[in-house]
DNA sequence: TCAAACTTTCAATAATTTTTGAAAGTTTAT
DNA sequence: ATAAACTTTCAAAAATTATTGAAAGTTTGA
């Protein structure tokens, strides 16, 4: 494998597996083609690459600093902006932890608290559904407050943690 | 907020979170809908419940028993199969991980294992690629040893562990 | 063996999500 | 103030994914 099948084979093994977690291709390939790139990239670059739009580049660069893992770049002297990720894989899963919580499981944890906690009327279908419903809300709480601990530790906290656990 | 009003709302938050993750969203509600059941359900029940198809029930049921967390049971002297979901949230957690990590993650491993090892040409390029495939590999292998770790304990591990951490 | 009761399959359709591209918007240099 | 260089927006189109429903398949009891 050559350096350009290499390249294709991550970008495109990056964006199916962005396709399987509810990511779209087009956000996922350019953050996998800023990854690997040793120099900030512009648009023009990013559209030439991927073959993809000019519209579709920049609102999906857009998502990805929203998401904190790329930044704008202007190199001195010209007009043009350009754009590197996050180069850090921890500081990456950080962020991509801390936003996944908070924009996907924390509303979903506070759900969990209010359906879990209605009055229970001592049927055995509202029994089940608090019991059910307290016990996914205590997981996802213990997890979510795991992943939270995570981001704000300096960054190896993590793999110190994991290796901990592992061995 | 009352029972029914309850149970509509987990139902459609758990299908919600499913859409966010890359699972339909039919596949999600039938298992938040068997989830709080405390009694086996009939295809018919859960078309009638959830307003879809026979088609739609039969082949979401089939991923939910792929997945390991939904179960067919045969009430004796009924014709009709009933479903039933795996109740315990650990067990749930430990199946929706094992599953993730044989069909998505260890793929993606492979993936990055390969492309990271391709020869270095001693050019930029090559080597910020193998460079940030490398450490993107050792993230994500870590991680998803430790889930197996996980998946091969006793049930209750996930919670003693993850409270030692937290605390 | 037949037929009733039930489930699965799959081609067609519908719904949703992504992508495009051109117009509108912005910034900067003169 | 103008225009060139660039970016963003967004309605329309395309692509993808989910859903339907009826035909085919299966199982069971008589």
């Amino acid at each position: 494998m050559n350096y350009t099948e290499a390249k294709d084979k991550f970008i495109s093994t990056w964006g199916a597996l962005g396709t399987l977690w509810g990511i779209n291709k087009a956000m996922a390939q350019i953050h996998a083609l800023l990854w690997i790139s040793p120099e900030p990239l512009s648009m023009e670059d990013i559209m030439e690459e991927l073959q993809i739009s000019r519209g579709n580049t920049s609102m999906n660069l857009r998502q990805l600093m929203d998401w904190g893992i790329v930044f704008k770049e202007s190199k001195p002297g010209e007009r043009k902006e350009y754009f590197v990720s996050e180069k850090d894989v921890q500081e990456l899963a950080r962020q991509v932890a801390k936003e996944r919580s908070r924009r996907e499981i924390k509303p979903v944890i506070k759900v969990l608290r209010e359906v879990s906690g209605i009055e229970d009327d001592g049927t055995k279908k509202t029994d089940e559904l608090i019991k059910q419903t307290k016990a996914l809300y205590e997981l996802a709480d213990s997890a979510d407050t795991m992943m939270n601990k995570v981001v704000n530790q300096e960054s190896n906290w993590i793999t110190k943690t994991l290796m901990k656990l592992i061995k």
